[in-house]
DNA sequence: GAATTAATGTGTTAATTTTACACATTAATT
DNA sequence: AATTAATGTGTAAAATTAACACATTAATTC
């Protein structure tokens, strides 16, 4: 290679203490999280969404969205704006993608770093009364604002990717739930109807399960045994898997 | 919920054009991509590292990475630095993971995106003379600058889980390659050993070989096969998979 | 060039996992 | 007490994965 070559390479490849000095100037970029929380109700899954009030987009739907703070961890962030929106701290929380075309926002360029939750539904019920918020059965999500539509199917494709991989679905569900509770559930996110018995099996040879020795109450057919979700088990099992983030 | 309490939640939750206004302030963060790019050489899965000059880790290696340009798509930012370091731009990239606690860069504050990468070693050798840059055996990568331990740790074992489920170690191949160079390949990223006939049964079976009717050259023993991968074949059949990013 | 060596190339069987499928049981309702 | 609609269970077939051994080829050695 000859030393015009490396003087060119030298200038296209960028050294640390350029970027140091880069970091400090004006070379920065509006960053925000979107959450997509899901929730499971009356058998349907279910997106939590934010009315929009940007005039371009007056009257459509946006996910749970908030700039990231310049001494905030991005973490912390999504944490802060769950519990902001739904005050809720102690669930499953996950980062997903970075969505970051230049015009995917109309205020200027953001990023947005995407993190998905799942939630239970009827433990939250007080923090929705906002009028501004609303559960949206999944099948009726369409023409959302700003690029989220993208972002919701991206979430929504990669939940359903790894509710097959990993027991999450028990983050939707009460404590205490039957196993056709946990069948619809996983019947709604999939969106396919699944063999009892086979569900069954499987489920109870996972051995996440821990039978608590009750039996539904008030149902109007015969009651089935309520079981609650081993965690622990589920996290000392989940060490010896091979995986990223799980 | 009295008016007290919807006021304060109206504070609580931000409006798209409190946000619209915080876009424009201050309010920013710099943004970097951080390449993590393997390469296979010698039976060895490998990774590029390029020399940190930063002081406080002089002498520590580090991913390829650079600031997102204010102007600049994200994936086009990753090409971009792809395209800078090695010369390359027609290859597989893939976003991974975000990592943004406050503290990670010693400039400052820096969110990172990180890319993964594989390509051919034999392809690009001529990129990669510059002293700063170096192929390492990826079961000698320790103690990276900044966190990029962490990240690499990351992108590795998400290409390990990855590759057992779409058929991307091609991309690390030449355009020919005999089957037990695929089977080097594999047991060097899933650092494992496999069976021989099960291996080139499950090929087969994925019906993404085509037998060019070539023998290896040159080589010390009997000569295998050579292949070439169905990229087309391949793409058709990832449309009728379930996932997200393939 | 014959013998040796070290790799390629192939098929079958067992084990495991997944799928398909039917009937007895229970408790609420009529 | 009879009916209804759900829960709860087991087995057989099918598909997939795992284990395993020997003949073949061409380069190398003698």
């Amino acid at each position: 290679m000859s030393a015009e070559a490396n003087m060119e390479k030298a200038k296209s490849i960028k050294t640390l203490t350029a970027i140091q000095s880069e970091v400090e100037s004006s070379n920065k970029i509006a960053l925000s999280v979107d959450c997509v929380i899901f929730g499971f109700d009356e058998n349907k899954l279910k997106v939590l969404l934010i009315r929009s009030d940007l005039k371009k987009y007056l009257g459509k739907w946006s996910l749970l969205g908030d700039l990231v703070r310049p001494d905030e961890d991005l973490d912390t962030s999504a944490y802060r704006i769950l519990k902001q929106r739904t005050g809720l701290n102690d669930v499953y929380l996950e980062q997903v993608h970075t969505f970051g075309t230049v015009n995917r926002h109309p205020a200027g360029r953001v990023v947005t770093v995407t993190y998905c939750s799942l939630i239970n539904v009827q433990h939250h019920k007080l923090n929705i009364l906002d009028n501004e918020l609303h559960w949206h059965d999944i099948k009726n999500v369409t023409d959302l604002a700003f690029d989220h539509q993208q972002i919701f199917d991206n979430c929504y494709q990669r939940l359903q990717k790894r509710i097959q991989e990993h027991p999450l679905g028990f983050n939707l569900l009460p404590k205490k739930f039957s196993l056709r509770e946990l069948q619809n559930l996983y019947e709604a996110i999939l969106d396919t109807k699944m063999d009892r018995r086979n569900f069954r099996k499987k489920f109870f040879s996972m051995d996440f399960l821990i039978d608590i020795d009750e039996m539904e109450q008030d149902v109007p057919h015969r009651p089935g045994k309520l079981y609650k979700f081993n965690y622990e088990k589920y996290e000392k099992k989940k060490k010896k898997w091979i995986g990223i983030d799980f």
